[in-house]
DNA sequence: AACGCATGCAAGTATTTACATGCATGAAAA
DNA sequence: TTTTCATGCATGTAAATACTTGCATGCGTT
């Protein structure tokens, strides 16, 4: 009941781990497609290839299922920071690898984001996770660009909306391939070159 | 039963029609916060202010009340034509104008736009309604920066890319203002006279 | 006064849905 | 072998929900 894994799992079949991702995964798959309440326990189960009774076995109710998979949608901020201190002086570098890093964290956290979005007016504890992911982003390659002012390897700008500008777009990129999936003209590679091209033009170095 | 309405309401009390649009005031806002079937008749009806049955004498089922209020959602071209075709040959205030008004069409449909995207994966026509919204923007501002280069107002560039990063900036904006409520720590007039600097600069002209 | 019509109200129905209970089974651990 | 334990299966339940029907009421038009 309260949180039965012993050691067995180890020497056991390991079925009931197995089981239990098997229904996480159909959850996440089910609810980022259709919503929270769009994803019946029914549907979870038949999905998940398990009898519906043993949902509630392993959860005490359809919202922790839900818990468990926000819980998935760890912080961003270590990602990118080894992005930002992987490179060293090259700014055009530093931007490419940031967004590309932005990107892959957003795609890595796909279903659970879109979970996130669409019920983050439900859950405040999902609400607030959810709103400092792009805030955090933002702030870091703010603060990122303002250190290279000082170093010298950009000039005085308003790095603020710059760095507001680069992430949204890799966001929205992301939104338009991952939930309205648009076919997009334009491939990731590129874009990512050409906006740290714009970007560091338009703040003015090079 | 198929389209009552006459000629009666002109000189009636018009509560037929004030009615109807109680009922789907109530819908779009319940709809965008707890998605449609967070929004059941009985709150909508609460909140609107009538009698459940009330719903069903004006719409044959809830799924018409959704199809009713996208169909608010026009298409945004319009509007983004005639932003650029008010101001002549300064890119500067074109990109201004155009980031505007894109923004301020997308605040508009706010509430229908959160229904569409959540809703989007189970109505597919919403979804194509939705989709074409950003690649319509891009695709024009792109255009109208081609156009530009081509008048000489502007060197070569990746426009697309430019165009892709300019439309995201004010969607992200969008998203962070009116859906996921970040607190913000840009304002409006600022970003856009930051965003079409950096993109201007970007790209290469002045 | 007489009629039409939009609405309220009471009650009901069929279905869905989250979740519970009890029992049988089969495989691993002892 | 005996025990343990996760699971399947059948059945049930209480609540919610979309939608219906019948009747009463009050207002505006004729």
């Amino acid at each position: 009941m309260d949180n039965g894994e012993h050691e067995k799992n180890q020497t056991g079949k390991g079925d009931e781990q197995e089981t239990r991702e098997r229904i996480l995964n159909a959850a996440r798959q089910l609810m980022a497609q259709k919503g929270y309440k769009g994803a019946t326990t029914r549907k979870i189960s038949e999905l998940a290839g398990v009898n519906e009774v043993t949902i509630f076995r392993h959860f005490k109710n359809k919202e922790r299922i839900l818990i468990e998979l926000l819980e998935e949608m760890t912080e961003i901020r270590p990602a990118l920071e080894k992005a930002i201190h992987a490179c060293g002086h090259d700014v055009k570098s530093m931007l490419m690898h940031y967004g590309e890093t932005y990107y892959n964290a957003l795609v890595e956290r796909k279903e659970v984001l879109i979970i996130s979005l669409i019920e983050s007016q439900n859950h405040p504890e999902v609400f607030n996770l959810l709103s400092r992911m792009p805030q955090i982003a933002d702030e870091m390659l703010s603060e990122k660009l303002q250190e290279m002012h000082e170093a010298g390897l950009l000039p005085e700008g308003d790095f603020r909306t710059a760095a507001h500008m680069f992430v949204s777009a890799f966001f929205h990129s992301f939104l338009a391939r991952h939930w309205v999936k648009v076919d997009c003209d334009i491939d990731m590679p590129t874009m990512t070159e050409s906006s740290a091209d714009i970007l560091l033009r338009g703040i003015g170095s090079q």
